[in-house]
DNA sequence: TTGATTTAAACAAACGTTTAATTAACAGGA
DNA sequence: TCCTGTTAATTAAACGTTTGTTTAAATCAA
């Protein structure tokens, strides 16, 4: 699917207002507002306010693949290091498009079939494969543990960051930083986040029990 | 707030609905039928649609603070022992109430103001304040490490479970579980999370990086 | 008889989508 | 360069539903 201007204009309003008020509790009227477009063009691009929703899980959900596997079959890299890097990446990614993940962490509760299920589905699958690469290489080199559940441990990985971003309102009241400006928040968060999450995925893949 | 039989049925139907269809995909004539009341009755007894969605946060958010303050303060189990069991017990309520936790999932994304906001707060600081003791009674007895961010600690927790549960249905196509009936898989779901979580935690709060 | 509960009906507002008319873009032929 | 035929893009208006809430009458319990 190729998408013009304005197609980008709807979709990245859309984005922002299912973001902030959820899927059904944005009108098409709302997109069309905010996209400065008309009402009517909405059903002429993208046939349904369904089918929108559809479009921007596919304009969002292209480019990731192509990154983690050039990454992941960087030689350079101890298969630990690899992982600290696809940490950073993933960190990175709901940092920069937070309405995005907030719009599927809300949606891919509802949608347990359907284009949308299929959607988020497949980039599931992909990263699924990717990170298995990855750790079957550290257990090859005798660097990670044997025993490690790959699927539980992507749960943990995506689980922390979603639900730390998505929730990030009240981890900032939990920890009293009110006072603090969003730019600095978010920056102290993503680097809170980062050296936590590397502790942990290094306990995860190395600390034999 | 006391609640009779009938704004039990009314408040459990809705929490299925929304759970199902998300907070404005369900409709108030949707819930009525369903709980087998008159349209007219939800505004009676709750005064509007978002005031019962209010009253399902505070229906289900009062008998945990108990629960777990007096297995927190049980003498008989190491701090670790105790985690561990405080684990399980999250597994279990998000097991018992997944209607209740999908609903949750959804709404603290979008509330972060407003009687919904301070309703999820006030479970979460509960939660908080518990497991820093116990994290601080562990620490006293030199059985877990000292620097650890109960904070982030906890939003590995709940993401980690909450992440699973609410999207149970691409784990299993993830993991090709789809032959298993929904018994046999909730119930092996439950005992791998549970065995991984406690070798996660277990990492998390003693293994010195 | 009084006050709480329950009901069917009605309310205006908002919803997603479609329609039919209008404008813009652009091709090929003079 | 201009005219013309055709398709694509854009618009305001209207469509029929559905929405959350209210009303006023009816039923119930005490």
């Amino acid at each position: 699917m190729e998408y013009n201007e304005k197609h980008i204009k709807i979709i990245e309003a859309a984005e922002k207002l299912f973001s902030d008020n959820g899927f059904n509790g944005t009108s098409v009227r709302d997109i069309a507002e905010a996209a400065d477009v008309n009402l009517a063009m909405i059903s002429y691009y993208f046939g349904s306010k369904d089918n929108l929703l559809v479009a921007i899980f596919k304009y969002r959900g292209e480019n990731t693949r192509q990154l983690v596997s050039e990454m992941i079959e960087n030689k350079e890299l101890s298969p630990l290091e690899k992982f600290y890097t696809l940490i950073d990446f993933y960190i990175d990614k709901f940092q920069n498009q937070q309405c995005f993940h907030r719009v599927m962490a809300r949606e891919q509760i509802i949608h347990t079939h359907g284009p949308v299920a299929t959607a988020i589905l497949s980039v599931k699958k992909t990263n699924m494969e990717l990170i298995k690469q990855l750790v079957q290489e550290g257990q090859r080199k005798k660097q990670f543990k044997k025993e490690i559940d790959i699927s539980l441990m992507m749960n943990t990985l995506f689980g922390t960051v979603n639900h730390l971003y998505t929730t990030k309102h009240y981890y900032k009241e939990l920890n009293n930083l009110q006072s603090l400006s969003d730019e600095q928040f978010e920056k102290q968060l993503r680097k809170k986040l980062s050296v936590y999450l590397k502790t942990l995925f290094k306990a995860i893949l190395t600390y034999e029990d």
